[in-house]
DNA sequence: TCTGGGGTCCTAGGACCC
DNA sequence: TCTGGGGTCCTAGGACCC
C-alpha cells in the first residue's frame, strides 16, 4: 500500500484506490436459512427448499444438508438418496424477497455505492466510507454483526481491491465468516485455491482443466499453454491473467437494466400437440409481453427454446430466433412469432417425439412509449383474416392489463390448465428471479 | 426415482457493406 | 491466373451464474 511518506505532512494519507475497499456481500444458504429463521424446529438439520423426496427439484439447500452433497437444481429424489435425513420444505418466497431488502437497506447505511447482482448478493463500493465506519475489515465485520442482530441471517463477506478478488474471498469465507485480502499478499491468497472459484469456470471448464493436471488458481496463471487460453476464452482467460497483472475491473456500479426478457415452462415428457404448444406458448408470450409493457418496453428479436426428451436419447435442447424491423411487445403477435419458430424447430427434428421445454425470450431490447404503439397497422396483419389488426391488438392487451392492474394478475387471461396440472414453481419463485426491465 | 426459472456472456460462421 | 480487410449484424449453440 502506497501510504502517504510526505516528510511535510503527518497525515497518513490512505490512497483508497490500492487498498481493499471493494466488498462483496453474500447471505448464506439464503432461502434455507431463512426456512430455519421462520421456523426454528428446522435449525441444525438439512433441509430443502422445493423439490420433494419422488420429484421436483431442490431450489437451494441447507449447510447441513449440502454436507451430504445436496445442492440446488438437484432432482428431490437424488437429494434424498444422499441424505436420508433431508426434510423438504416448501418456500416463503414472500418472505425472501422482504428480508433480502432489509439486507440491502443494511448495506446501503454503509454507501450508496451498492450494485445488488441478485436477491441476496451485492457488491460495495466502501472507499468513501472509511472515514465515517473505519476500514474495510471493520464495516465488513459491522455488516455482518447488523444482519445477524437485527434480520436474524448469516451473511458472508469478502473484502479485497477488485470486484472479483471480493467475490472469491467471500466464497472462501462461507459459511458466516469475513476474509480480507492485502493487496499485497493477493498472488498468496489465490495461488492455492480452486480453479472453480474463479467466476466463469463451471464444472466443464474444470474438468477440461483436471485433464491437464490444472487444479489451482496458481496452476493456471502460471500455464502459457495456448491451446488452454482459447479453451477458456477470451474474457475468462482475461480475467485469470487480470488476477495475476493485478489488473482486474473494480467499478461498482448501480442497478443495471435487463438485456431480455423471457419466461419458460418444463411439464415433463409430452407430446407437442398443437393444442399444448398454443397454450404453453400462450401464456408465456402473455407473462413477456405483459413485463414489457408494464414498463414501455419492446424487443425486435424472439428467441424461442425447445427441449426435446427421450428415454433414448435424454435430453436436448434447440433455440431458433428471429430478428424483425419492428420491436414486438404484443401478447399476440409475440405469441404467433414464437408458434412458427418452435414449428421449425420441430420439423427439423423429426426424429424427436417427445418435448419437456418450452421457454421464449425477447432482446434487441428498446424503448416504446406507450403512444407509439397505437400507431401503424402492419399491412400484413391488416391482411390477415379473421385476425384482429394491429391497433385491436394493442387494445386488446392494454385492457387487459389495465384490468390486471386493478384486480391482480389471475383475474383475466390466459387459462393455465395446461402448465397447472404440472405446475413445477409457484408463481411468486417466477417473480423473484425476474430483473428490473 | 428422471432433472426449475430467470438471466448473461462467448464463440463461430455467414451475410453484407464499404 | 485465383480472389483484401475491417466492421456490423444475425443465428445457433453452449457454458455459466443465482
Amino acid at each position: 500500500m502506497k501510504a502517504g511518506r510526505s516528510n511535510r505532512c503527518s497525515i497518513r494519507v490512505l490512497d483508497v484506490g490500492q487498498g481493499p475497499t471493494i466488498l462483496h456481500a453474500d447471505l448464506d444458504a439464503f432461502y434455507a436459512s431463512v426456512e430455519q429463521l421462520l421456523d426454528p424446529s428446522l435449525r441444525g438439520r438439512p433441509i430443502a427448499v422445493g423439490g420433494s423426496a419422488s420429484g421436483g427439484v431442490v431450489l437451494a439447500a441447507s449447510y447441513e444438508a449440502k454436507r451430504f452433497g445436496v445442492q440446488g437444481a438437484m432432482p428431490g429424489w437424488r437429494a434424498k438418496r444422499l441424505c436420508p435425513d433431508l426434510v423438504f420444505v416448501g418456500g416463503h418466497f414472500g418472505e425472501y424477497q422482504r428480508l433480502a431488502d432489509r439486507v440491502m437497506a443494511v448495506l446501503y447505511d454503509m454507501t450508496p455505492h451498492v450494485e445488488r447482482i441478485s436477491i441476496d448478493e451485492a457488491f460495495l463500493d466502501v472507499a468513501g466510507s472509511v472515514h465515517l465506519f473505519g476500514p474495510p475489515a471493520t464495516i465488513g465485520a459491522t455488516i455482518r454483526e447488523r444482519v445477524r442482530s437485527e434480520i436474524g441471517l448469516p451473511i458472508s463477506v469478502g473484502a479485497a481491491r477488485t470486484k472479483h478478488l471480493a467475490k472469491i474471498a467471500s466464497q472462501v469465507a462461507k459459511p458466516d465468516g469475513i476474509v480480507v485480502v492485502d493487496p499485497e499478499r493477493e498472488r498468496v491468497f489465490l495461488e492455492p485455491l480452486p480453479v472453480g472459484l474463479v467466476w466463469g469456470v463451471g464444472p466443464v471448464t474444470q474438468e477440461k482443466l483436471r485433464q491437464r493436471g490444472i487444479h489451482t488458481i496458481g496452476q493456471l496463471a502460471a500455464s502459457s499453454d495456448t491451446a488452454l487460453q482459447s479453451l477458456l476464452g477470451s474474457s475468462i482467460g482475461a480475467k485469470v491473467f487480470a488476477l495475476a497483472a493485478n489488473d482486474d475491473e473494480r467499478k461498482v456500479e448501480g442497478v443495471r437494466r435487463a438485456g431480455s426478457v423471457g419466461a419458460q415452462s418444463a411439464f415433463g415428457r409430452r407430446d407437442p400437440s398443437p393444442d399444448l404448444v398454443r397454450q404453453v406458448l400462450g401464456h408465456l408470450a402473455d407473462r413477456v409481453a405483459g413485463r414489457l409493457r408494464a414498463k414501455q418496453r419492446a424487443g425486435r428479436t424472439v428467441t424461442v427454446r425447445v427441449r426435446f426428451s427421450s428415454r433414448e436419447r435424454g435430453m436436448r435442447a434447440v433455440t431458433r430466433s428471429r430478428t424483425g424491423k419492428e420491436a414486438v411487445s404484443t401478447t399476440l403477435t409475440l405469441t404467433e412469432i414464437a408458434e412458427e419458430l418452435v414449428y421449425a424447430a420441430l420439423g427439423d427434428h423429426p426424429d424427436e417425439a417427445t418435448i419437456s421445454l418450452l421457454a421464449i425470450s425477447v432482446s434487441n431490447l428498446v424503448d416504446q412509449p406507450v403512444l407509439q404503439l397505437e400507431l401503424p397497422v402492419l399491412p400484413d396483419e391488416a391482411a390477415r383474416p379473421g385476425s384482429p389488426t394491429g391497433s385491436a391488438r394493442w387494445a386488446v392487451d392494454t385492457s387487459m392489463d389495465a384490468v390486471r392492474r386493478k384486480f391482480g394478475r389471475a383475474a383475466v387471461g390466459y387459462a393455465s390448465t395446461a402448465l397447472s396440472e404440472h405446475a413445477t414453481v409457484p408463481e411468486e419463485f417466477r417473480e423473484l428471479a425476474e430483473r428490473e426491465l
